[in-house]
DNA sequence: CTTTTTGCAAATGATTTGCATTAAC
DNA sequence: GTTAATGCAAATCATTTGCAAAAAG
């Protein structure tokens, strides 16, 4: 039932954005809904779990159509793949694991976005503050004996 | 002399990280001290003017190399290709153009790094704060009679 | 001379592009 | 019926890998 809930609200978050409701974009809606953080290819994968016939092409196509739309973020930490996030407007940060590569998301420690002290910003007209903290995460940070294989 | 200086400097830096010193290593690091946040193919370009038997490959491996060492710092702003610079050690991040895709250096707006309220940070034990600010450049922002093309 | 670097070629992997077909509206 | 989405295949582009040749110490 929750999964009927989102699909309508999906359907209706579609329709609002003037997007056509299409099954491949409901299951890419749900997909990184239920995984946030996901991938593109991972994404791609479970969306064939319910809906084989989808593309990795069109997996693509939907995730810059919903980015572009404003219904997802798209989010990618230097050196690694897009990931996406059902989490938009609001000024949230991530922090990445090293180790594992594991995200888990930061409410911004400043306050407002763009969360910038603009004293000093060049001339530039800043709109928006993307932080990206590296560390360890507590799986990875804890003895191996509790958690082998890297 | 700025030139030869800088040679000298350079060298020593790389004996000084128990790296031999070589034309390609010194040429790269000439080439990013004149060109802060220059890509790798800038690099390539660059260093073939005065080095014209230096391959891609051996650019990659010197910049892989320089930046393990410390001896440079590599950037790299979600869905962009790496750039370098030579300011290393310091908390200072980038804010960058979202039509031309500049870059300019911004000190860290807090202060200390990792520049993070930790009070939330799920357990990770964080070691850097990663901050691109993304805006529109002085340039770009002019009007257009001041600045045609893009 | 020994080890590190470089050159060269080929592979990889994420992402994009072009076009015909299909599905929404 | 129109137009927007998708499927499919091929192309692109930054980057990596493997190994032999060359150069640094």
């Amino acid at each position: 039932m929750a999964l009927m809930q989102s699909r309508t609200a999906h359907s209706e978050q579609l329709r609002a954005a003037s997007l056509r409701v299409t099954q491949p974009r409901l299951a890419v809606l749900d997909t990184v809904t239920e995984n946030p953080h996901a991938d593109t290819e991972t994404v791609y994968r479970i969306v064939r779990e319910s809906l084989p016939v989808v593309s990795r092409q069109a997996v693509y196509d939907v995730l810059a159509a919903l980015t572009t739309a404003g219904l997802l973020r798209r989010i990618q930490p230097s050196g690694t793949v897009a990931r996406y996030e059902t989490r938009v407007g609001d000024n949230h940060h991530h922090v990445v694991c090293r180790s594992c590569g594991v995200i888990a998301d930061v409410d911004c420690a400043v306050g407002e976005a763009p969360c910038l002290d603009a004293s000093q910003a060049h001339g530039f007209s800043i709109d928006e503050a993307e932080v990206v903290y590296w560390g360890i995460c507590p799986g990875c940070s804890a003895p191996q004996s509790s958690r082998p294989r890297s």
